[in-house]
DNA sequence: CTGAAAGCGCTTACAG
DNA sequence: CTGAAAGCGCTTACAG
């Protein structure tokens, strides 16, 4: 009753308790309680990858917010192999997690998922649609983002305007660049995207592809996300190009980095931590009333287009550290 | 029997048993088995933010050594506060971990730590000492690291060289500016250290400092980490004073972004992910013989001055994406 | 191979 | 307030 905190017991009995209590050094065995009672106080929280800075400021958001709830994360990581993933959600599911945030591998199997989490009603997935999913989900408005991020070149005078980076059978890619297409076509230009992995790397390889036709050179770049748009900027440099100069890039993600440029890189902010707390809230709502509604979609997050602060930024103002990579 | 793999039960009826598990969606309840068994399949990790890309990369990598060894993860971040470490620590001593990997936050309180963590044998501090603790120990062998770095400067020639950045109290600094200070008296240089925030924002902010005495201006930092470097050699480029070619800086980390440079950042290498295998694996070893031998200390991890790369690589080589950042 | 019993550390329900 | 009993889903030990 003393553990409990049972108003019943006498303030000096439960002194005398809670003495003996620290003396042994008990420490409460949570699982047990949780069995006897059928509940749990985990959840359990799978993505990709954790040197992805995107994912490791949504895990952070989620583990603070499940803290901050009583609750406590079980991590899991898939690198992007929906094997891995059935084998680690197989695992996690064995603790008998209170729910889960999912964001699934790219090219997972739904039937498999299904398998897997069985009857598991608290699930939340993030970030990636599944056809055929029925499960809550927590997405970023990929079209819409790119959309705003294309029109705003658009507004400052490009015409040439390239989709840059990313798989293209992805389905936020997909989605980003069909906002750019859009925005496109409502301004009566021609489009272009060109494919990369989604990273530093290989966005950085594809640089040339750009320049390909020569009579009419891309003067701008709708990239997929921030490690694409700072991998090109790295690619244009390397060509003698000024990027935010003689080239212009916006971003997606708006990564730490991307507010460290100056002008700061013109990106879609998404907010990676802002949605790790929107996920966590989600799942315990689902988890506190089992039984509400049907599925929940939440698709229109805040994302906006960061208007870079310009080249007039003060070399002495340390809230805006000078970067040479600027959009226009 | 047919659950534990019992070799008693005939094949057949392992076979009928197992189809009826599948139909009635049987999963495996392993806390109840921990229970009975008195047995834990978690170990806790504790770090101070995931948004901390070496501590990201640390988790990643601790994470994917215990999945492979069939534990599971439980995650717990302080923000580096005290106060939080202790609360996140209760909580995740309730779940009954098997081993507690912990990177403690600055000002951490041994006998708070003590406290809460009761007599659990199987924990392994990372990155940062505490005086009178006597738990297993993961280090870098940050004095040598440093020390490796400042040569590296001044074998290139330079002569007024300080150590830039971070706090200067906290443990990890106090031992690379060590390394630095023996680097700078075995060549009889004169040596100076100014303080920062462990950030970019702020060591971009400290970067006129380097100046201040025009008689004897600096030529080269050797940064208390990546981020310090990063955010000095923005703060140089904001004062036209070109990182690598005006000015030469080394980092210490080596996160993802110090390769990306060109020529690639010199810095000291501290490979965060194999850290977190190694960890697990000590963890994980402690937890299988709780026995044998005392204390562990494990400082001498792989560190090494890496070569910058040289202005000369081709801007097509997409191996070694070119940035504007270099060190001599 | 099968079956029944006890117990891990809790919570719940109920009798006093 | 106190105490004894039952049960959460497993494992262990033992008798048949």
């Amino acid at each position: 009753m003393v553990l409990r905190g049972s108003p019943l017991v006498h303030a000096d009995t439960r002194r005398r308790v809670e003495e003996e209590l620290s003396r042994q050094r008990y420490v409460y065995n949570r699982a047990a309680a949780n069995l006897r009672r059928r509940t749990s106080s985990s959840i359990a929280l799978v993505i990709n990858d954790l040197s992805n800075p995107f994912f490791a400021e949504f895990a952070a958001g989620v583990d603070e917010a499940l803290g901050d709830a009583g609750y406590v994360t079980l991590l899991g990581s898939t690198g992007e192999s929906p094997q891995r993933q059935q084998a680690v959600l197989a695992s996690l599911m064995e603790q008998t997690p209170a729910g889960l945030i999912l964001s699934p591998a790219e090219g997972s199997d739904v039937a498999a998922l299904r398998q897997v989490l069985g009857r598991h009603d608290n699930v939340l997935l993030f970030n990636r649609e599944l056809d055929g999913a029925d499960w809550d989900m927590l997405a970023l408005d990929n079209e819409q983002g790119a959309c705003l991020a294309t029109r705003h070149l658009i507004e400052r005078g490009h015409r040439h305007v390239v989709f840059f980076g990313g798989h293209a059978q992805s389905s936020s890619c997909r989605q980003r660049r069909s906002g750019y297409l859009r925005a496109m076509r409502d301004a009566s230009l021609l489009s272009r995207s060109i494919e990369s992995a989604p990273n530093r790397q290989d966005a950085a390889a594809h640089t040339a592809e750009l320049f390909d036709d020569a009579s009419a050179p891309a003067t701008a770049a709708v990239c997929y996300n921030d490690s694409v748009a700072l991998g090109l900027m790295a690619g244009l440099m390397a060509r003698g190009i000024r990027p935010g100069q003689d080239f212009a890039v916006t971003g997606f993600d708006d990564i730490a980095e991307a507010e460290l440029t100056t002008p700061s890189l013109t990106t879609v902010a998404a907010d990676p931590r802002a949605r790790g707390h929107q996920a966590a809230l989600l799942v315990l709502d689902r988890i506190r009333e089992p039984e509400q509604g049907g599925r929940r979609l939440i698709a229109a997050v805040q994302l906006k287009v960061r208007e870079s602060s310009g080249s007039a930024a003060a070399a002495s103002d340390s809230s805006n550290i000078p970067f040479p990579f600027l959009s226009p």
